[in-house]
DNA sequence: TGATAAAGGGTTATATTATAACATATCAAG
DNA sequence: CTTGATATGTTATAATATAACCCTTTATCA
């Protein structure tokens, strides 16, 4: 599975998985998954929102972590340099990454009602910002797309 | 004028056109342009980069205004609901608007070296976002587009 | 006009998010 | 084994943002 939008689905095996790819991905870079690095992306994967920092932390001290800030804010930089998680600008917060490839472009669909997040691919340089940058001989390195919405589930629930 | 973006401009009639563009968006909505807000706009527009709500307090402060940080927070609330000005979620910061039409949808380019913002208008629904969206059955009410990059008058001067 | 509701602003305190700095521990390489 | 690099533990604090309360100004209307 590459993608799981917001269709409900096995999360144990989601969860499952996304620790083997990170495993595999960890190997490739030569980037340790250090157990404490393994449990701050096993908290992402077994929601399917974004959790700020503090949240993060606040499940690693349940888990029997003594933690401080920098500690989880560590793992998630860690995380996300290797693309194992995103930060969300909008939120604050860091949701674990749903697609198999390195160095994608991701963009989110955040759900105002549930908090889900939703991570669909994208070509960067295509589409309507690649236009204005060249409009402007801007050159991107970085882009943060990210849609404010109601997915599918709520709409159904409260229409 | 209708976008600045990265070339070189006259400022002082750029800071007094989007004074006087503000008062009749204001004037039409039925808010009210008070000075403090008048105010902070025109410390937006007199930079072209965002600011932090803290150094637009810094100017007010500077300015003889003896405020708090509610102060500035609410002033540039008001300017971002009236859209004289937006929060760049990336940098959280604002900067003053540089489109005329109301309710735009804007995409924002951002210089990593110098910190300058441009604006460029966009088609919601249109584009990558809006093919994600409807895969998912998302219903889009609001899209965070940010840029960071390196603008032509950096790379120019450091190639 | 004067009462009154609504909006704006002043101020204090505090919540939330994030990082600097330094000590200790663990790992990998020679 | 020792050494350099990476990771983690810990304290303190910086940076960003808002709650809550009070008073003033503005708009509305009997």
């Amino acid at each position: 599975m590459d993608e799981t939008g917001f269709a409900t689905h096995d999360h144990s095996g989601c969860i499952e998985a996304g620790l083997a790819r990170a495993g595999r991905i960890c190997a490739a870079a030569g980037a340790r998954l250090t157990p404490l690095r393994r449990q701050v992306l096993e908290i992402l994967l077994a929601e399917h929102r974004a959790l700020g920092a503090y949240e993060v932390l606040e499940h690693l001290r349940q888990n029997g972590h003594p933690a401080q800030p920098p500690v989880a804010y560590r793992a998630l930089d860690f995380l996300v340099r290797h693309g194992l998680a995103h930060r969300i600008e909008r939120l604050n917060a860091f949701v674990a990454c749903s697609h198999s490839g390195r160095d994608h472009a991701p963009v989110f669909l955040i759900c105002r009602a549930c908090g889900a997040v939703a991570e669909a691919g994208w070509q960067p340089g295509a589409g309507q910002i690649g236009a204005a940058a060249r409009a402007h001989g801007f050159r991107v390195e970085a882009v943060v797309a990210e849609a404010l919405g109601t997915c599918p589930n709520c709409r159904a629930a409260a229409p």
